[in-house]
DNA sequence: CGATGTATTGATGTGGATCAAAATAAGTGG
DNA sequence: CCACTTATTTTGATCCACATCAATACATCG
């Protein structure tokens, strides 16, 4: 049984469905634990990984102690792209499932085999990293560019994109303040009273480690 | 005569000197004056760009007509690599020319043969790409934790070993206090500000659109 | 029911942006 | 070579969005 979410992996798009079942026939499948790290920073890039089911976040510690989250990953996503590389560059962030799940797992040998084979997966790993750095690129300037606010907005709304269950006419996100105040980089305590705002204004309701949002236009910036 | 830069470029990275040499000979040479656009944001990824001389500024401006600078290329650096891709993707910012200069350019059509031909062209596509990721990371990273001070060492710091000509012990920056201020995501008041004190401390001194760095541990924040 | 993670709310402080103005330097064309 | 425009830099005054600090409340759970 295949999981639905590693057919619309942009990993593997664009290639047969035998290829595919090829392909993943040489993968191990590795079942992750909540805060479990999968890969982390600074160690060989061993291993390429799609993400089955659960949450990843990809972060980093600073010498100083502050930890910056790069960002998060979702099932069809995937990582460890350097290990594609013949000679491998290090994880560039530690990676850590968020909850219990479990993801597709190649070693570097083996993946280097199948590229060699499928030439569309290095197709696909240039197009997924060049997303990768889009979407980096997106949020820089919105870092400098936009008010505590207005990033939260961003962050709220990509994240349903990315991951919102929608129920009745609203969209259920699994994440606390905290967590998105990372993704946004501003204050847990800004990010209370933002929300707070928000829900007191009906655009949103809140659960401790949920959010639902429930007028995503009033929270459309740009 | 080949430009000893692009021997060096990272997109040709472990290609023997013989294929180099066929990979080079189907490139065109193209001459671009200052402050010409050599892509352009949004448009469909046509070429391939290795840059042999002079500098180019690639950024983007906003909806609300604000300037961010993405990056600079300097002599050896890839650019457009969204074309490798079957369909390609649209340059995610317009690259200008900051002085007359060359660069090479490659089709879609023929730069997509020359990887089939030599997989090592895919292979260093991803390695930059994904160095461009960790630059940008690291960009971030400064961002959210270093204050604007911080910052502006790093940027004069790193573009100093990009690009910067030693001549006796100091190390000399063609680069304004403007396009500093860009690449540190400050502002050019606080910039200006900054400089005047290190000028002061005589860690660095300034000729207009010139730094000259003199102490490089002066500026090493860490 | 302690313990631990999450959220709220007020008070306080400040880094650095923004605004305003002018000085300096470097072209440019007559 | 001068008058004039245009780019770069400086310096001071002002302001505020947001981080930080401190305290409390609430929820969850072993």
């Amino acid at each position: 049984m295949i999981s639905p979410a590693v057919l619309h992996s942009n990993f593997l798009a664009d290639i047969g469905r035998k290829d595919i079942d090829k392909i993943l026939a040489s993968a191990r499948v590795k079942r992750v634990k909540a805060k479990q790290a999968i890969v982390t920073r600074g160690e060989h890039a061993q291993y390429l990984f799609i993400l089955l089911s659960g949450r990843v976040r990809y972060y980093k510690i600073t010498r100083h102690g502050d930890e910056v989250v790069f960002r998060w990953l979702f099932p069809g996503d995937a990582f460890g792209l350097g290990s594609l590389l013949k000679r491998p560059t290090p994880y560039m962030g530690t990676g850590e499932a968020l909850r219990d799940g479990e993801v597709l797992v190649w070693s570097h040998t083996k993946i280097r085999a199948l590229a060699a084979l499928h030439p569309q997966l290095s197709e696909n790993a240039l197009k997924v990293v060049l997303q990768y750095l889009r979407d980096y690129a997106k949020r820089h300037i919105r870092l400098v560019t936009k008010s505590a606010e207005e990033r939260l907005a961003d962050v709220l709304l990509i994240f349903g994109h990315q991951q919102g269950r929608v129920g009745g006419d609203q969209v259920e996100l699994e994440v606390t303040n905290e967590q998105l105040s990372a993704l946004a980089d501003v204050s847990i305590f800004t990010t209370s009273r933002i929300m707070s705002k928000w829900a007191h204004k009906g655009f949103i309701s809140k659960e401790r480690g949920k959010v639902f949002i429930r007028v995503p236009e009033a929270l459309v910036t740009d």
